[in-house]
DNA sequence: GTCCAGGATACTG
DNA sequence: CAGTATCATGGA
């Protein structure tokens, strides 16, 4: 078992909230208080089980201990999932004497930006939620990690790992119509995987940008990202604070739910509600996306 | 039956 | 350049 010190506002109840908001999950399980989640690191499989007590992540291996290497990995892909470097203080203070944000913050603080520190999987799974209901893109996402994932069944419970982009990369566009994708997400995930193959884009070249609108920009080039999905990635699997999806209509919804408004705001109307959330963008939309989970 | 979903692109005027 | 059609299915 390792020990992960987590930071002053950390809230892991908030977090299983999130984690636990489809029924149609398959890559990770919430049980009793514990967080199940298969990764491959060093080319084993590992079963992560995790759980709160102390101040500190405990993550047990229940399959059996991996080796230090596998292990650091392993810890270093909870640090990047559950966001543990992150110092919220600024966002708490800038939420304060927000009108929108504090009622929000106050309710679910400590909650982190639940990442996918996989680039393959944000990027795929953003373009399978684009444009149709969440409930349906779990649908497929279901159905594309049955296909085309790795799994391991441990004491009666199946865990899947995501697929990988070189196993997508060499698929047929049909084969995901199968699946119910349209042609054209088809072809977007299937693009995206041969990027990657390339080299060409990766996660670690895109860090390396370190640039808001550098990223942003070289993201966009590709065909199926636009500007909502380059900022829910950045979002999700970058922690780039300022990114914001400003278009995305759970955001719209959870706006309008917020100030009692009959529809959904503007994009004016919005610019000019964030016009103070500069560098937290991201973590704003987070907890707004939070309050529509009940 | 109608309308809208965690949008993006191709086409039209 | 802005506006519109298309995708393709599920859930309310």
């Amino acid at each position: 078992m390792i020990e992960i010190k987590t930071p002053k506002d950390f809230n892991f109840k908030e977090c299983l909230v999130f984690l636990g908001r489809s029924d149609q999950e398959l890559l990770h399980k919430i049980s009793d208080g514990y967080v199940f989640k298969l990764l491959k690191v060093e080319q084993e499989l590992v079963l992560l089980k995790i759980s709160y007590k102390n101040d500190a992540l405990q993550v047990e291996f229940p399959m059996g201990n991996p080796t230090l290497d596998a292990q650091k990995m392993a810890a270093k892909y909870v640090v990047d999932w559950f966001d543990l470097d992150r110092d919220l203080f600024g966002f708490f203070e800038m939420a304060r004497n927000d009108q929108m944000l504090q009622p929000v913050v106050s309710k679910y603080r400590g909650l982190r930006i639940i990442g996918i520190p996989d680039l393959f999987e944000a990027l795929t799974w953003a373009i399978m939620g684009q444009q149709i209901n969440l409930t349906f893109a779990y649908t497929l996402r279901k159905r594309f990690v049955e296909r085309f994932g790795e799994s391991v069944t441990f004491d009666g419970e199946t865990y899947w790992l995501y697929p990988t982009f070189d196993r997508i990369a060499e698929i047929e566009v049909d084969t995901l119509k199968d699946l119910q994708f349209t042609a054209r997400k088809a072809e977007y995930v299937i693009g995206v995987s041969r990027a990657m193959v390339n080299g060409e884009l990766s996660r670690e070249n895109l860090l390396k940008m370190e640039d808001y609108q550098q990223i942003h920009t070289y993201l966009t080039k590709l065909r199926g990202i636009g500007s909502w999905t380059a900022d829910y990635v950045m979002m999700k699997c970058l922690h780039q604070s300022a990114a914001f999806p400003i278009t995305d209509v759970g955001l719209h919804n959870a706006v309008r739910i917020q100030l009692g408004l009959e529809r959904k705001p503007t994009l004016d109307e919005l610019k000019e509600m964030a016009a103070g959330w500069t560098g937290w963008e991201a973590y704003a939309v987070f907890y707004l996306w939070r309050s529509l989970y009940v």
